[in-house]
DNA sequence: GAAAAACGAACGAACGTTCGATCGATACGC
DNA sequence: GCGTATCGATCGAACGTTCGTTCGTTTTTC
C-alpha cells in the first residue's frame, strides 16, 4: 500500500517537473515523443540531482538514498544508470571538465594574443562556473574521491585543462622584457588555477560582482603579477 | 590472548618511539617523570597521528580505527581525549589556525610598510604550510566538515585571519596611484587565499623550489598584480 | 509479449560510539 | 615499609545505525 502511494507520487512529481519545472536549453533536441524523457535526459535529470547534493553536503556525506530523493527516482532505480556510486560521480567530473575544456578550446580558436587568450580563459572559466556552480564545486573540491582508472582518466582530463593554461602563460612569458623578476612557470600557473578553483569558496554571483567584473579582475591582476604591465 | 599480545605490542612500539622517535622541541618541558609522558604530550601524538590520516584519506573517510591504528591506541581509547570525532577535528583546526595567526601577528610586530607585511604574510603561510602540510591541508580542505557551534568558532578564527590579510591589502591599495584599474578588496583578498590554499594540491617543498621561493614568487604576482609595481 | 525501466526489500559490511572491566601509578592508613 | 584504596588511563567487545549494493519482481514502453 505505502509502496503503491509512494510510486503514484514519484510519477506525478516527476510529471509536474517535465511539464513546469525549470526549463533547460536543451528540453526539446532530441526528444521523439513529447512527453517522453530520453535516456540522456533522465540521465541527466539524475546527475544534475547528484550534482547538487554533492556540492552541498560533499561526495563522502552524500548518501545514495539522498541523491535517490532528489533526483525523485527510487534507491535501486539509480543503479540503473551507473555501475556504482563512484561512476556516478566520474561521470559528473567526466561531463563537466569535458565541456569546460571542448567549451574553451571553441573559444580560443580564432584569438592568436596569448594576453587575450589569458582572458578569455579566465572570463570563460568563471563564466562557466557561475552557470554551473554545484558541478564546479564538485570537480574542484572532490579531486581525490576517485580511485583507480577513474581517478586516471579524471586526472588525464584535468592535465588536458593545466596543459591548455600552462602554454598560453608560457607564450605570455617567452616575451617579457629582460630585468623582469624570474617567474617559475608551473608555480604562475597553479597561482592561477589556485584563484579560479577556489570560487567555489566565496564567489556567489550575486554580490554585486558580475562574473565578467570578478573575471576581468583576476586575469588583469595575473597579468600584471607576472608581466607588470598586462594590458 | 590476543587481545594481551596486542596491548603488550602496542605499549613496546610506544616505548620505543618515545626513546628514539622523531624528537620535538617541547619534549624535555613540563615533564614531571623522564619517561612519562603527560596529557598535553599524548593528546599531541594522537592529534598528530589523526592530522596526518585526515590529511590522506579526508575527514569522512579518516575511520576513528584508522586514526586509532595510526596513533597506536585502542579505539576506545581516542574517546579519552575529545567527545567525538568532530571534536577531533575541531582540536586540530583550532590549534592550526591558532598557532598560524598568532605567529603571524608576532612577525608583523615591527613592520609598519604594508608591501613588507604582506611579503611576511605570505612568507610566513608558506613557511608553516611547508612545515605542516598535513595540519594545512585539514584545514584548507574540511572547512565544511564541522557544525553547529563548533563550525561558528572555526569560522571566526578564519575570519580573524581573513580581517589580518585584509587591512593589509586595504592599506596596500590606499596608497594607489590614480589612473590604476579598478580592483575589488574583496575579490583580491580571496585571490590571494586562493593562491595560498591552493598550495596544498601541487606543493611538496622538495620539488627544487624552496618555501622562500614560492613564497617571494606569490608575493611579488600579488603586489604587481594590484600595484602595477610591487617592490 | 518482449525488452527496458523502475521498484521494495533485504544483505553484509563499516562506521561512530558506549560500556564495564582492567591496568598502573600515586596517596594514604597503619 | 607495605598492603591497599583511589582515580585517571586504557582496553576488548559489543551496540545500533547507516551505508552501498543486490535480488527478484512489477510496471512501463513499444
Amino acid at each position: 500500500m505505502v509502496r503503491i502511494v509512494a510510486r503514484a507520487r514519484r510519477r506525478m512529481r516527476r510529471l509536474f517537473e517535465r511539464a513546469f519545472g525549470p526549463e533547460t536549453q536543451s528540453s526539446v533536441a532530441n526528444r521523439t515523443s513529447e512527453l517522453r524523457e530520453s535516456y540522456d535526459e533522465r540521465l541527466n535529470r539524475v546527475l544534475e540531482a547528484a550534482t547538487g547534493v554533492i556540492a552541498r553536503l560533499g561526495y563522502e556525506r552524500a548518501s545514495m538514498r539522498e541523491v535517490a530523493k532528489a533526483a525523485d527516482v527510487s534507491l535501486a532505480g539509480l543503479y540503473h544508470y551507473f555501475d556504482n556510486k563512484e561512476k556516478m560521480l566520474f561521470l559528473i567530473q567526466f561531463r563537466t571538465f569535458s565541456s569546460l575544456v571542448s567549451g574553451l578550446r571553441e573559444k580560443l580558436l580564432g584569438i592568436r594574443d596569448p594576453v587575450e587568450q589569458l582572458r578569455v580563459m579566465v572570463r570563460t572559466h568563471v563564466g562557466y562556473f557561475a552557470a554551473n556552480m554545484a558541478a564546479l564545486k564538485a570537480c574542484s573540491h572532490e579531486l581525490d574521491s576517485l580511485t583507480g582508472d577513474a581517478y586516471e582518466e579524471a586526472r588525464r582530463l584535468r592535465r588536458e585543462y593545466y596543459d591548455l593554461a600552462r602554454g598560453i602563460i608560457d607564450r605570455i612569458l617567452a616575451a617579457r622584457a629582460p630585468g623582469d623578476p624570474p617567474v617559475d612557470r608551473h608555480v604562475a600557473t597553479m597561482c592561477l588555477f589556485g584563484m579560479l578553483n577556489w570560487l567555489y569558496r566565496w564567489y556567489t554571483p550575486k554580490r554585486g560582482s558580475s562574473p565578467t567584473t570578478v573575471a576581468n579582475q583576476i586575469a588583469t591582476q595575473f597579468l600584471h603579477g607576472v608581466l607588470r604591465e598586462g594590458s
